[in-house]
DNA sequence: GTCTATACCTTGATAGAC
DNA sequence: GTCTATCAAGGTATAGAC
């Protein structure tokens, strides 16, 4: 592999990935960067060639780390009802992270639409989204809904975001776990309706 | 009223106040504010001591506000469930601002939580969620729910703070409008089924 | 009480030695 | 490819004249 595969460039990102999730984008600098991994300030910039050239690699990651958490959902059943009891069983395996720091895709994107300056485009901002989105659209297709999935999709993310913010403000592992047995009643509700 | 209540005081804060909201908080600097109020940056210091003494006036400022808010709904109606429903269309009255910047509290939330080294208090930041929580759940109990109305006010919040972020990043009109109208359907359904 | 000038630090980014 | 030294700009905060 060539310099985009450069094991230094691997681990800028990954420490930016943290860093941008418990810290946010904003709030961390290049020296925390530098800090956590070792590597000196002024080196960021041969793999990079500015911040928001991290950031995009920071979301280009996590992206494909959904994807990977949407084929573990998959691979759970075939059935795609089952396939989204799993989707929204997501958050309760990734508690801790949920409780201190909320949704990765969530709060990074509340923080990055309020800036007006980001050079990096509003697409790639809603990326992930749009990926969630799509796949439970297609799993609710599945069910029979062709007219409603979308909505269903929309539905089926903004419950598990708003699960997301009221753990994370209180700290509520007890409200976590409640809320998504009632988010994973909902799909079943809509499962068994199904035609 | 002393230095507390000056003219020169109260056009920082809602200079501030907008620019926390649409910006964010650690994106406004002190000459972000001074550029909206005519008032020179070093000035601020005779009314703050610093950042954070601002930060926590608009957010005692923002409390009032949501005060204000849930008074008005208190006023539209004395049965608890057509209250409820008023405090559900707020989200609706103040679509443009939604839709722009999300909700006041939930982003304001999810940015400061994020901060390790804030000297505001965890208390101060989740005080305008309480507000809004106890008032709610004080409206369930009234229909009857003793043991169930914190979790049916939590389970309320968090709706329309998934709903607010989805509509935020999609910037998505119909969805807030769709989705207020099922909040209201289930503030229904929780009412109708009173005993 | 109001304003100007400025100190001091950190930021993102660059230049150039090795 | 890797590192050090440094830049210019902007941040919060302070000192002191008026």
């Amino acid at each position: 592999m060539g310099t985009k595969g450069s094991v230094n460039r691997q681990r800028i990102v990954e420490a930016a990935d943290h860093l941008f999730y418990s810290r946010g984008y904003n709030q961390t600098s290049f020296s925390d960067i530098s800090d956590e991994t070792g590597i000196p300030r002024g080196n960021f910039y041969y793999y990079f060639k500015t911040k928001e050239d991290i950031l995009a690699a920071v979301v280009d990651s996590r992206l494909s780390i959904f994807r990977q958490m949407l084929q573990e959902c998959d691979r759970v059943s075939t059935d795609p009802g089952e396939r989204l009891l799993a989707f929204a069983q997501m958050p309760v395996q990734n508690e801790q992270q949920i409780l201190q720091y909320g949704c990765p895709i969530g709060t990074l994107s509340s923080e990055l639409v309020k800036d007006q300056d980001h050079g990096i485009s509003k697409a790639r901002l809603t990326a992930v989204f749009d990926l969630l989105r799509d796949w439970c659209e297609a799993r609710f297709k599945e069910l029979g809904y062709t007219e409603q999935a979308r909505d269903y999709a929309l539905d089926l993310i903004a419950k598990m975001q708003g699960m997301s913010i009221i753990a994370n403000v209180y700290n509520d592992a007890a409200f976590l776990h409640r809320t998504t047995n009632d988010i994973q009643q909902w799909i079943q509700q809509i499962t068994s309706a199904q035609h």
